[in-house]
RNA sequence: GCCCCGAUAGCUCAACUGGAUAGAGCAACGGUCUUCUAAACCGUAGGUUACAGGUUCAAGUCCUGUUCGGGGUACCA
């Protein structure tokens, strides 16, 4: 209806020979002021050096005969605001709608887009943690939004098992195999100590028949390492209906020279040179304040190369749109891979990074610190072994990622009972009960409901929410911020509860019974297909 | 030093490209079950939007500066 409106009126002033300069439509905070409000009056003064008044009351003649039948009333307030008065009409015809598309209700035609989206992407050196979880859900759930757009949505999980943290984690498991053979043991300096680790080496031990490798950072001891953990990393994704299509790994960038054609595409344009036995890239000419190591002195590559590579590739995989989500502590990280990607003369504009902040974990008001090194985390898997996948999901999608998430173990537990998901799925199941209450009612059919019978201003309430999923939606698909669907859904909600604790469905006037049950059919149809958009079940009881 | 995020009710957070009287949930207090589910509903209370300027018809939102918190600024990832 937003677009509605707003085409009607650039319709209307396309006929001036002036620029129309940008203006707004938008649901008014104050219901006074109508459905929908535009600001188009008071934007269009400042060109046409007219008062807005007199602008918007032309304006509003010119709409007005047009005759839309949708369209109730139009006010004019000052200092010039043209507000619409949407029929009641309108918003029934929400009812027919939704029971007749059903899933696809509001949806346009599909975008067919391929987009890649890579997220979580942590290395196999450790479960996953809360703050990994994030970025899971916010992952998969923003998969979810564009598949809902008609698109083909490629999840991906990029890992390093190249680098000097998987030295790390094969001399960590090591120590441990030493130490379960009582002989003389040390973690290396920044190695893993959590529990898991001793359960690899004991893994290792007795698939090896206690025979262990030369060297601490042996390749098999390693990978036999990053195996288990990447298994069970799996697992606890999958538990949160979070699956991967595709998983690519930095070694594999190495083995099939996608590193060196990188150094020596960028050296052929001279972006690249050697200092004090380094390898240089040149990116202040990118505007970075300094220029950026690609290979240090040791031979060993710096985490930018394998970056550049992997993204070159995804630029090369011909994706239309790539999306990356980082955490904040990677914000710097990308302009580098950006300027590396252009030196080479690749066009970046299709990809979309998305940052969010981190979670802070406390635990009796108390801050905890989260390292996987150090082992002293609440992993993902547990927390969500605590209170329940729905939980999990919810609660890492409502906020937008800009703020910083603050997860309470004990409240999340504590809450369990008075949580804003359960709202929802109690209101999913609240309407499935009326429906169900019918049947037993012995009304089989509603399907020859009289909508015009839906008068009361709670189920009015109702469908002007309804009819807001759209604009939901493409607010979602715009700024890729699943936080305004949890929040819309949250809204249907409390105008359903309420409708609820007002009136009756199924009573003796056998006429108003069927139209109210179509009406809820509706409902509950909007609110299961949103919680499926967010990966949240919807239950029949509760 | 420089760069990126944030600061809104006691707490956790909203407020779509600047819009009209800044909203929810939790916590607090007071009401509502003979009914299709009280995991709900209704009401009360709670604010100088960190601070100081500026831009304009209009600023929580944009600009400048300051304070505080988080992250970055590595030949760590």
């Amino acid at each position: 209806m937003l677009n509605t409106i707003y085409s009607l009126i650039s319709d209307i002033l396309r006929d001036g020979s002036y620029k129309i300069p940008e203006f707004t439509v938008e649901h008014p905070k104050n219901s006074d002021f109508g459905d929908i409000s535009s600001n188009i009056a008071m934007k269009l003064a400042g060109v046409l050096k007219k008062n807005p008044m007199l602008i918007a009351e032309d304006i509003r003649g010119k709409l007005l005969n047009l005759n839309k039948p949708f369209i109730d009333r139009i006010d004019v307030v000052r200092p010039g605001f043209i507000n619409f008065f949407i029929s009641d009409d309108y918003y029934r015809s929400m009812v027919q709608k939704l029971l007749d598309q059903g899933q696809h209700f509001m949806k346009p035609e599909p975008e067919k887009k391929t987009i890649q989206i890579e997220f979580v992407s942590a290395n196999p050196t450790g479960p996953l943690t809360i703050g990994h979880g994030r970025q899971a859900i916010l992952g998969d759930t923003i998969a979810r939004i564009l598949e809902w757009y008609g698109n083909d949505v490629t999840r991906e999980y990029y890992f390093n098992n190249a680098g000097r943290q998987m030295q790390k984690l094969g001399e960590s498991v090591y120590a441990r195999c030493l130490e379960l053979q009582g002989k003389e043991f040390s973690i290396p300096e920044g190695g893993y100590e959590g529990e898991y680790i001793k359960d690899i080496a004991a893994d290792y031990l007795k698939e090896k028949n206690g025979k262990l490798p030369e060297n601490p950072a042996d390749r098999e001891l390693i990978d036999f390492a990053s195996d288990k953990i990447f298994k069970i990393i799996r697992e606890t994704l999958l538990k949160l209906r979070v699956k991967h299509d595709v998983f690519s790994n930095e070694r594999d960038l190495y083995t099939s020279g996608k590193i060196d054609e990188v150094l020596t595409l960028l050296r052929e344009r001279d972006y690249i040179y050697d200092k004090d036995g380094a390898i240089w890239f040149k990116a202040a000419r990118f505007g970075a304040e300094k220029d950026r190591v690609f290979v240090k002195s040791s031979g060993e590559p710096t985490y930018r190369l394998p970056d550049i590579a992997y993204h070159r590739e995804k630029i090369k995989r011909g994706f239309d749109q790539v999306i990356d989500i980082f955490g904040a502590d990677h914000h710097a990280t990308f302009p580098d891979v950006k300027a590396g990607l252009e030196a080479m003369g690749y066009d970046t504009s299709g990809i979309t990074v998305l940052l969010h902040q981190f979670v802070t974990l406390t635990r009796n008001g108390e801050k905890v610190k989260m390292s996987t090194r150090k082992a002293n985390f609440v992993t993902l898997d547990e927390l969500t072994d605590l209170v329940g996948v729905d939980v999990v999901r919810y609660f890492y999608i409502m906020r937008t990622m800009d703020s910083h998430l603050n997860f309470d173990i004990e409240l999340a537990q504590k809450e369990s009972d008075e949580n804003p998901v359960f709202y929802l799925q109690y209101a999913h199941a609240r309407m499935n009960n009326i429906l169900r209450h019918s049947v037993e009612k012995g009304i089989d059919s509603y399907d020859d409901g009289d909508i015009s019978l839906l008068t009361e201003p709670e189920i009015l309430d109702v469908l002007k929410v309804v009819a807001e999923f759209g604009e939901t939606m493409e607010l979602c698909r715009r700024t890729l911020e699943p936080m305004h669907l949890t929040s819309y859904l949250q809204k249907l909600a409390t105008a359903f509860h309420k409708f609820y604790s007002v009136h009756r469905v199924v009573t003796e006037d056998l006429d108003l019974s069927k139209a109210r049950l179509k009406f809820i059919h509706a409902v509950k149809t909007l609110m299961a297909e949103g919680l499926e958009i967010l990966g949240i079940h919807a239950p029949l009881l509760m």
